[in-house]
DNA sequence: CTTCATATGAAAGTAAGTTTCACTCGTGCC
DNA sequence: GGCACGAGTGAAACTTACTTTCATATGAAG
């Protein structure tokens, strides 16, 4: 399975929050000291970083593995280098994480945006090209492609084929588990499936993707967690990187992340035939022009 | 903001070569060293710098006490922390714009991610508090709710009349003009119509808040374009600021953008009530509990 | 109820960092 | 020239921090 955070460039905290559901218990609370300050975190040994979390050094030494550094000494010097390089102009601080009761309307409007902008940016930080080339290859020479979702990841699961759809490539979307079951059932070696879950947990998209890899296709898994349950079933894993914050269950950050990312597989898909797509987009510009009025000017 | 440990400004670096005369020849030789490649000398432990250094690690000792640190340790942080911060964005300013025919992926990776996370923070800014807050109210305290928006904001409007579902408020969302007049015609003072249309151009989607208005419902228009003809129907206009590129007529940008604003606007009318918004959030989360898996955990 | 895998901390073991101390070498004084 | 002295230094002793190993606890699967 091909993986799409794996080389280490910025963002260590959100690969770690990535990471958190997977991890185990003693070393979550390890992992949440870390992000709620990370420059506190390396400036104590690993004696007190363990006793802070209430667990012993053997635990933070895991927790070290589990996201992916040598041991405790690496951990602290990306700890500290990020923390150096996330000290924003004071008051950006107040932005980030979660929104008070009490929050205004353009307090809310930062803090919103600035959360979405992240999640965006930060995602592509911790996109792999690679990854995607490859997924954007099978993409382009699929016979047919499957988009799966539920839920909001449905929503961009359908946005996608729409997107495929307009630049002349066989896309379905099905909102259905069952029709998208059949669906998968029918594909075969050198088709694609892509599932997009955020949690990763979704057990319709497992089982859809599941049944499109028995038949031979391709499959591609969008999620925010990189260890969570629909990797094991995805020959090419993409992330996102939004945390969420309790509150906005509507979890409109990994939202946009997903659709940046999709996105970057569509101009992807769309660049190796320009020409082609160009045309395609054009008509179908063309076909719902009559649906628009002209544009009014208005004195200011 | 609290800096670390010695009570030293920044520029250790350049502390450094301050005090590079008055050093001792091994010391200088070690401050040659951790001046020539700071983020180097962070990685290696005292053994190997000074090997390196052709010295002691008894002299480095030293040389850590004459610059103020505490221990080699303490340096290392401050030195990855130094050397994390004069790492400087190479090539931001090359992203802007449109994707150039040749692109590998990374490019169109960072192009994308950076005009999506640019909407989103430009929009924001752009957004007046005084008339969301506005919006919020009337979203607040309506009978009723109606969203419409077709194609791509289309998708934005279902977002939003889900959103507004799950914590309780009447909303409805309807995919079909016909269907969406009868139910403007239905609308009456003190309910709010919701217009999305990025082009402000849609006539469906002014038709159907032209309905609205006549019955004596608010109504709101989300559109790119401050003059366009749908805000000419709109009680209250609130922008989004997306430049779209030519060549991406799958308007991501826009639609991140719309979906920053629509989440401002939940979030808003969430905060009004945010018990009710928490019992609510938590019933419609568990609803759907069953359909996930346990979160697999997987050895590193 | 057993079996197995997982999670965890105590303790043993190793490596890293720190201190001590003796040696060298240059300088100034008898 | 020989002697005392102090700065500079590294070897080795020492301490602390980090890492590994192992036994136990817990809980799920058979």
């Amino acid at each position: 399975m091909v993986k799409s955070g794996g080389g280490e460039p910025g963002g260590l905290i959100v690969q770690i929050s990535g990471l958190l559901p997977s991890l185990s218990p003693a070393e979550q609370r390890v992992a949440r000291l870390v992000i709620a300050d990370p420059a506190d975190a390396a400036r104590r040994t690993i004696t007190e970083l363990a006793t802070a979390a209430g667990t012993s050094e053997a635990t933070v030494i895991r927790f070290c593995r589990s996201v992916g550094m040598e041991g405790y000494p690496q951990l602290r010097i990306r700890l500290a280098a990020e923390a150096a390089r996330r000290i924003e102009p004071a008051d950006t601080r107040v932005i980030g994480g979660d929104i008070p009761p009490d929050a205004d309307m353009a307090q809310i409007i930062a803090t919103i945006a600035f959360n979405d902008a992240r999640a965006v940016e930060e995602t592509a930080e911790q996109l792999d090209a690679d990854t995607c080339e490859q997924v954007v290859q099978a993409l382009a020479n699929a016979k047919r492609i499957d988009v799966f979702g539920v839920g909001a990841s449905g929503t961009v699961a359908s946005d996608f084929q729409q997107k495929l759809h307009r630049i002349g490539r066989t896309a379905f979307y099905w909102p259905d588990v069952h029709t998208a079951l059949a669906s998968a059932a029918l594909l075969s070696k050198g088709d694609v499936a892509l599932g997009i879950s955020h949690t990763g947990t979704t057990s319709d998209c497992i089982d859809v993707l599941r049944q499109a890899r028995q038949q031979g296709a391709t499959t591609v898994a969008l999620t925010n967690f990189p260890r969570s349950p629909i990797t094991e079933v995805a020959d090419y894993v993409l992330t996102t990187a939004a945390r969420e914050t309790t509150y906005r269950s509507g979890a409109t950050a990994s939202r946009l992340a997903q659709l940046t990312v999709i996105d970057c597989l569509f101009v992807g898909v769309a660049a190796r035939d320009r020409a082609a797509t160009q045309r395609a987009l054009a008509a179908t510009a063309e076909s719902v022009a009559d649906r628009r009025i002209n544009p009014g000017r208005r004195r200011g």
